[in-house]
DNA sequence: ACAAATTTTTAGATTTGCCTAAATTTTATT
DNA sequence: AATAAAATTTAGGCAAATCTAAAAATTTGT
């Protein structure tokens, strides 16, 4: 397969968001950074090939095997991001254009040996799950940090309330976006909670909690 | 520049062996795997775009852009091939191909983080010397093992003697190609040498060491 | 229901990198 | 020096991936 077939294919995926509805030429295009003529010749192309079901003018879906390609990739995207981020010191939010490019490296033995070498993560910096080699994950979700489950882990994606000063509060409390927080145990009487951030416990209210997006796995 | 210019400027470095004599079309075919023709395509090419310097029928030579362009692949391709054997456990014959690839990769932060990761290397997997990221290396000789100067380390690339007894001999002593080497005292007497390999010292004959080559820095 | 708006496909070009076959230039041999 | 051989370039084409403009199908709105 050629790079910018994958690309397609990774992009059909995630327009098919999981449930793998069918996915229009238009939103193709828009995400290619392309023109709907230029995707309607793809397609064709990738249904010959079997990667895609198609009919005309009525969208596309990824077939079984396309499925299976698509997962392959986003594996190796998402392993490729962990890389960087925990070996090479980049940060969560420079990693997804390298990512773009180190996906399309084509070895079998590179890609285990790197999840061997990072030590099987589960999920990468933005919170998502890898694809194991046999292409099952579970799916994540973004919850508020205070209806995350005593005991679950998760990655920090966002804020409810942007302003200054809470920004403020998270700054100074050295909790950013991309951190990973365990939840440790919530107290009935005030609904606060007890976190491990970068192996430190803290506390912290549930006003905080309410306002922090975290993601999950499952 | 596309990949395909970058294999180009990367095979025209070579042949030039350092020295930067001019490169025929031919050799240049023969190494990219490619036709005469197309070869002549390219060069045109890359000499409107001011890689190299070229006039029709007398063969190629890098400009100093080129030089520098070929020198910035080549490192990229030796850093990633230490990365392979230290950090994902590929053995000394298997990283070639996968280099290739991700010699192609474009970020110049990747390339500065790696070297980093992988402690500022000065020589390849196959003793081969890493460009700097300006452009500075040493040269690299092959010299038989009993003619390196006491203090120097250089990778094991080859054997003079490939007789099953001999092979026999460095399989039994734990010397393999690939293998890091470092002379740490020469006994005038028998002219036999105290090396280690591996964190191991051990003593090998004259016989022995004028046998095996080692590739050494400077 | 049917015209208008939108989406999608087709037609015809362009660029990159490659090919074969033929022409040209250089090099080697008598 | 003339001819044969080898190397190199040109000419003409092809496949992949893209584009613009125009045609066709679908969806939307009244
Ligand atoms: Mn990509
Ligand atoms: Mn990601
Ligand atoms: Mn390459
Ligand atoms: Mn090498």
């Amino acid at each position: 397969m050629t790079l910018s077939e994958e690309d397609y294919i990774k992009i059909i995926y995630h327009l098919g968001k999981g449930d793998q509805g069918t996915v229009s030429t238009n939103a193709i295009a828009e995400k290619m950074e392309t023109k709907p003529s230029s995707v309607s010749d793809m397609i064709k192309k990738l249904s010959e090939k079997g990667l895609v079901n198609y009919k005309k003018y009525q969208g596309v879906t990824l077939s079984e095997y396309g499925l299976k390609v698509a997962l392959s990739i986003v594996r190796k995207h998402r392993l490729w991001e962990v890389f960087l981020v925990e070996k090479l010191e980049f940060s969560w939010d420079e990693v997804h254009e390298v990512a773009e490019q180190l996906e399309h490296i084509k070895s079998e033995k590179l890609i285990d040996m790197l999840d061997k070498h990072l030590g099987f993560p589960q999920i990468d910096p933005h919170g998502d799950p890898i694809p194991s080699k046999s292409g099952e994950f579970k799916k994540s979700i973004k919850r508020l940090l205070n209806e995350v489950p005593i005991g679950k882990e998760g990655i920090c994606v966002g804020v409810k309330d942007s302003s200054p000063p809470f920004l403020k509060f998270l700054d100074k409390n050295k909790i950013a976006l991309g951190d990973s927080i365990f939840v440790v145990d919530k107290e009935e009487f005030d609904g606060s909670l007890h976190i491990k951030i970068r192996d430190v416990d803290i506390r912290i209210s549930d006003q905080i909690a309410s306002n922090l997006y975290l993601r999950i796995i499952e």
